[in-house]
Order: C-alpha cells, then sequence, then structure tokens
DNA sequence: TTGGCAAAGTGGCCTGACCAGTTGAGCCAT
DNA sequence: ATGGCTCAACTGGTCAGGCCACTTTGCCAA
C-alpha cells in the first residue's frame, strides 16, 4: 500500500521514465516482451492502472509497442546519440533541425511588421517567466515562446515546420530526455536565454535575435549531451 | 467469429480523437477547462480509467494541460483545418523555408559515410538527366533529386521536412508559378545546378554543396519572381 | 477590508473484477 | 508423421467504486 504523497510528478511519468531507463540500461532488449501488466504492477509497487498509464505514455514516445492479448514488447529505438536507422528519429536529430530553421525565424520575427504576432511573443515569454517563478515545469509555455516567434515570421510554412518539430521531440526518446536535462540551474540559465530572444525580437534586432536563439539551442544540446553523458 | 481486431481501434484513442474533434471544432475554446472526469467521462459512456487515459495521450500531444487538484484545460491549438487568408502560404513562403533547410541537407549529405544513400543521390540525379535529355518535364525527377539530398542527410526529421515542403509546394498557387518559371532555357540551367550539387556531395565537399544549392534555389526563386513580374 | 481557514471540487491513485483477443499445447482425423 | 482443429491459459482492455492529496473558493472572524 504506497501512500506516497505526491513528492515528485506524476506516478506514470515516473514509471514510464523506470522503463525506459531498463530499455535504455539493455535490460529490456528491443522486440523482447515485458512481463506482464499483472506481473510488471507489483513488481515496480504501483497499480495495473498506473502502469498502464505509463505504457500507454511509452507508446505514444514510441519506446513500445502494445499488442493487444499477447504483449508489450520493446520497439527498436536508438538511446544513445546513434543515428545510422534512417527511419528513428534520434533525440538529436530534431534538435539539430531547429538549430537549422528557428534561429532565422527569430530573425524574421524581428523584422517582422506585424504588432499583434510580436506581442504574442512577449505574451508566451511572459506566461513562461511566470511559470518559472512559480516553480512549475513550464516545459509547455517554452514550446508557446518558439512557437509564437515562428508565427511571428510571417511565414506559415516555417510556423508549421516548427509546430511538427516540437510535436516530434514531444514523441520518440527526447522527452525523457529533456526530464533529465532541465537542472533548476539550467532551468534559470533557459529563461535568461530566452529573454535574450525576446529582447532582440522586441527591440527589432534581426541579427541579435538570430544570435540568441542560436546560443540559446546550442545551450540546450550542450545540456541534453551532458545529461547523456551522465 | 469477430475476427475484426476490436471496434475500431483501443478505446483510448477513439475517446482522444473525440475530444480532439470537439476542440477542433471550437466546442472546447483554447484556455477554456473540460468537464471534470467524472463528469466527462459518463457523457462519453466510457469509464474515468478509459478517460484517464485518453486525457493522458492528448496531454503528450500536447493538446491538453492537466493540472492536478484543478481541472483539465484546452491548450492553444495549432492546426485546425483552417487559418485565415493572411495564412495561406505564399508561393515563395515555401521557397524561403527551403532557402534554410537544404542548403544544410546537402552539407550534412556529403559529410554522410552511408554509401547507399549517396549513391541514391547519384541515381536520382541520373534519372532526372534522362528525363531531361527526353524533353520531358521531369518534375517528379526534380523532386525525387532534393529528396535522396535530404535522406542521405542521415537525419529523418529534416528528410520528412523537405518531404512536406515539396508537398506544400504542389499546392495551388505554387504550382502554376512553377509551370511559369520553367523555360527550356531555365530547364537548361536548373540541370547545370542540379549537375553541381551532385558532384560536390559524390566528392564529400560539404561547403561546396551548401553553397551549390544555396545559387540553386536562389536561381529559382529568381526565375519565379521574373515569371510573377513580367 | 483583510486575513486565514475549511469545505467543496478535482485530479491522482488503488483494489478487484470481468470481458475479449492471442497463443500454443494437445487432440483428432488424415 | 502431419496437417488442421479445439480449447484452455495467458494477456491486454475495460469497468466500477473507493480513498487520498491538492487547488480553489468563499465564508467568517479579526
Amino acid at each position: 500500500m504506497p501512500f506516497q504523497p505526491l513528492e515528485p510528478r506524476r506516478l506514470f511519468r515516473r514509471i514510464a521514465e523506470q522503463i525506459a531507463a531498463m530499455i535504455a540500461a539493455g535490460e529490456l532488449p528491443p522486440g523482447s516482451r515485458l512481463p506482464s501488466e499483472r506481473d510488471l504492477a507489483p513488481r515496480l509497487n504501483v497499480s495495473r492502472p498506473s502502469l498502464r498509464e505509463a505504457l500507454i505514455a511509452l507508446e505514444i514516445e514510441g519506446l513500445v509497442e502494445v499488442r493487444g492479448g499477447s504483449g508489450v514488447y520493446v520497439r527498436a529505438a536508438a538511446t544513445p546519440p546513434m543515428r545510422d536507422a534512417t527511419d528513428a528519429p534520434g533525440p538529436f536529430d530534431v534538435l539539430e533541425a531547429r538549430l537549422l530553421v528557428e534561429p532565422d525565424c527569430a530573425a524574421l520575427a524581428a523584422r517582422s511588421t506585424d504588432a499583434q504576432a510580436r506581442l504574442a511573443v512577449a505574451e508566451a515569454f511572459g506566461r513562461m517567466r511566470a511559470e518559472a517563478v512559480a516553480g512549475r515545469v513550464g516545459d509547455l509555455a517554452d514550446r508557446d515562446f518558439h512557437l509564437a516567434i515562428a508565427e511571428a515570421s510571417g511565414n506559415p510554412v516555417l510556423s508549421r515546420i516548427v509546430g511538427d518539430l516540437w510535436r516530434d521531440q514531444a514523441a520518440p526518446v527526447a522527452s525523457r530526455l529533456t526530464r533529465l536535462a532541465v537542472s533548476p540551474l539550467r532551468r534559470r540559465q533557459n529563461l535568461g536565454e530566452h529573454a535574450q530572444i525576446a529582447e532582440a525580437i522586441a527591440a527589432g534586432a534581426a541579427a541579435a535575435a538570430r544570435a540568441a536563439m542560436r546560443r540559446h539551442l546550442l545551450a540546450v544540446r550542450r545540456a541534453r549531451m551532458a545529461a547523456l553523458g551522465g
């Protein structure tokens, strides 16, 4: 009877991370079948519904495949920074693509004459800061900020691309990485970097906006690499 | 003898889609709070655990935000079917996005160690040249060439983006433009530019490949602008 | 007016149960 | 033997109801 309070994140998240860690550690090789839900749940000291929620999360994130009546199977995925499998987007593939697109989005946003779109960027940053001071995770606010910038670029194609990239980022192994990578210090740095971007865009400084966005994405990549390296 | 998998799909998927549809239809405006789980579940003829699974799926997919003790809130949706006229991609928006992404794809392809992928680039170019000498339009071969380069970058995310961009380009306004822009002279130049790109990639010259791709895209843009102005 | 506190409401999580699909072992006819 | 068939065990899918922890709200007292 685990009656532990709600200290960390939601339970299904923790379970998902635990299982993802097992997969990453090789305890559960690709293609292998996980223990049955009825088996695994007590072993992890959780109930079956919670386990199921975690499995659904892992399934959506592409780590696992659920075959009804048969079992839950580990999907072939690339946890370490490798990327020869052409069809499995690694955690750094999305980041690489963002690095190509988002700095120029920021520059275009800074040049934009659409006052409303630029206001939306400022507002998104405000929400992000508000969540930060409230001590909340602010994952979603982060996404909104970057999306607002893409919108402000005035190019709907770019804004769609950035939207897709963030959806990808939530999908694969990456989501687990992002959680690991966000230390309190990193979170503070993150906010500062976003502030620089927001200021540059507000000031209409295209080159500065581009540079700030690039610095930000490089910092994110560094943090994730460090999280991987241990 | 019901040999169908399960009615449609798993229940939580259907529920999630139903809720997503409500959001897209405007019945649940962004920022609004969904009915409580205890309320909503019976209304959808499902149990609370199933509803919870659906909400977790929607949360991971970024459509919804779950605030413990408070409620489930609709997040600003990004891609309902409609965007207003100003958001419709103009003929140069796609080209602008390609200008950001494809030169670096070419550079990555040149650096790639995947011999098969680089061979695919060469083959795609061969087909394009063949169609050109045969006097055919070669629209598809052109697309295949650029896609092969994106594939050879080794980053599946980039290759998907480029694929999407070419699909956008086939949209009404743009496709009319491309037809206008392709004069016999331009077609010959086009082939030459592709040759430069293919050679640079084959030679493993990343910088040259990037530059060649950039020159090519700029030339295409010039041609389309001329077609518009003249 | 303002401060704090308590009840109502909400999500978070658990137990226990039954249904439905998959799978493989074992039986039977060939 | 061997091919096909049946059937029972196993697994995920779903449901019902319950308790706990947190958030919010509004009342009440200072």
